[in-house]
DNA sequence: TGTTTACCATGCATAAAATTCATGGAGCAA
DNA sequence: TTGCTCCATGAATTTTATGCATGGTAAACA
């Protein structure tokens, strides 16, 4: 493949535009000088005119007129590409279920934003368990799960391990509640599906009862908060509630947590992880919500 | 409109081809270092990685993968319409009628293509009045004429002016005839349309009789050989036998010459102007058939 | 008709970019 | 481990592009 120099062309392009070697250089933040000199390159390449000198005004030749439109169509080929390439790198779509945008993420969004700010990045909350990345909706997700997929990376945060904790209101000048008197409260699940209170009884060697059942929220940032105004008892994912333990706005009932089986992972998919945007976002979430010591940057993957 | 540094995207496509920095070098004649900082700017650019580098062989990323097709057919663009437009500069078709082709062209021609030896030159005889560049049989034509057709250029290379001549050896032994005794001889007409002899005849004040209509040929290049023959005696014109005059196979008899209203012209299209091929080859004709001194080169037009 | 004006071309100096060379390092294979 | 193959990179160099100032040409102007 012999190609014609290329930024000559581009040149040329800009100059044909304007019928005019100052005009073109311009707009190319070049001397006219510059602009005929490129000219004069691809003359010399193609050994023929491609423009007609005239002093009132610069005119194509056939030669010049042929080439206009194959440089504009490619160029303009390559622009696309390009711009579509550009925005990838761009822009970062984040997923989060309620729980984990609202208790994990936006509290230190920003200071992720900050850190890139020329980074469009967008927080898409998804209630339930749907590790989609094919329908582009979203680049990496944090995510909590047991089984891993195929065509995807994952990170393992940290495992999720539910305390009991209550608003301090809650007891007014009463003493806190042992286990055995939680059920004197009302106890606040949260999650519809999920047993954990009866877990976590279990694990205490005590027997519920009946009143498990009270109030039950859709998530658990839902719970937590019903339990920060002072609704009950709920059993609370640690991570989520450092901030209302540390400003008192929670208390802590017992050291007895429950661990499940599962963890919460931060997920994306292969095709990404070469793409700067995920690799940040990825380094900085790994820094900020791992319980482990986060790994080199490189060997992350 | 923002575009990559174009002679790095070159560089890319390459490299994408051969999944290889090393052998791309090798393409380009360059080393794997160039090659090397080449994809670095570009990937700096994008402010993204467009290949992943391993021990095992280079893979573009998903943004590389996206990017080389558009490369690949902008270039391809560039390249096919560089083509057409090199060939034009490479390629000329010269026409003249088979008088003027194997008289004036056909003996000098190798001089010419031997001064421009990159230049594939070949010669259209077509009989036969016809200036039609429109179907682009040819790019310039030696033509007899009398009127100009807009958009045509046209340089007068010199009237036609007829004389008549004969082989010495029509005569043998015999002193050579006057204009009294030429219809002692069969007289070969030039053209089956044209009264040449009538008109010569009269220019010289005599009374042609009957035997003018003794032969006649379709050009006046078959009269000229049919004359350096034997045949009899023919009106030639003057710039067609030169060589024969020279080297005896012709001898001029008489000095009345008869001048005709049209003249021979060089002519090609407007557009072709520009062609450096046709103003070589323009120059060279002007040179080498007129009968005026040329022209500077920059105002033959 | 002489003058002005608008443009492109070009010699020369300089700034910028590409390229090479030599070397280093990482991952695979034997 | 030892080689081998590739890619990355620092430093020097060559090449190329660019700016500046100037010159030349042809049209427009007055």
């Amino acid at each position: 493949m012999k190609l014609p120099p290329l930024n000559a062309l581009r040149v040329f392009l800009v100059a044909a535009e304007h019928h005019s070697f100052t005009k073109a250089g311009e707009t190319l933040h070049l001397t006219q000088g510059a602009v005929s000199r490129h000219i004069q390159t691809l003359e010399a390449h193609y050994g023929l005119p491609l423009f007609v000198r005239q002093a009132r005004g610069l005119t194509l030749t056939p030669e010049g007129v042929a080439l206009f439109p194959a440089v504009r169509d490619a160029f303009s080929r390559i622009e696309a590409a390009s711009e579509a390439i550009s925005r990838r790198s761009r822009e970062l779509r984040v997923k989060a279920s309620p729980s984990i945008a609202s208790r994990w993420v936006l509290p230190r969004f920003t200071q992720f934003r900050n850190r890139y700010p020329d980074l469009m990045v967008s927080l898409v909350t998804v209630t339930g368990f749907d590790p989609n990345f094919k329908s582009r909706e979203y680049d990496i997700s944090f995510q909590a799960c047991e089984t891993q997929e195929p065509g995807l990376i994952y990170h393992r945060l940290r495992g999720a391990r539910f305390v009991p904790v209550a608003s301090p209101d809650l007891f007014k000048d009463k003493p806190r509640p042992t286990m055995a008197q939680f059920m004197e409260y009302p106890l606040l699940h949260p999650s519809h599906e999920d047993q954990f209170w009866s877990q976590w009884f279990a694990l205490s060697g005590m027997n519920p009862g009946n009143s498990i059942e009270a109030y039950a929220f859709d998530t658990l940032d839902l719970a937590i908060t019903a339990a920060s105004r002072g609704m009950g008892i709920t059993l609370a994912e640690e991570s989520m509630i450092a901030d209302d333990l540390a400003n008192g706005t929670l208390v802590q009932l017992s050291d007895v947590a429950l661990v499940t089986s599962w963890a919460y992972y931060l997920i994306y998919p292969q095709e990404l992880a070469t793409l700067p945007s995920v690799i940040a976002f990825r380094d900085w979430a790994l820094a900020e919500f791992s319980d482990t010591p986060p790994a080199p940057a490189s060997s992350a993957q």
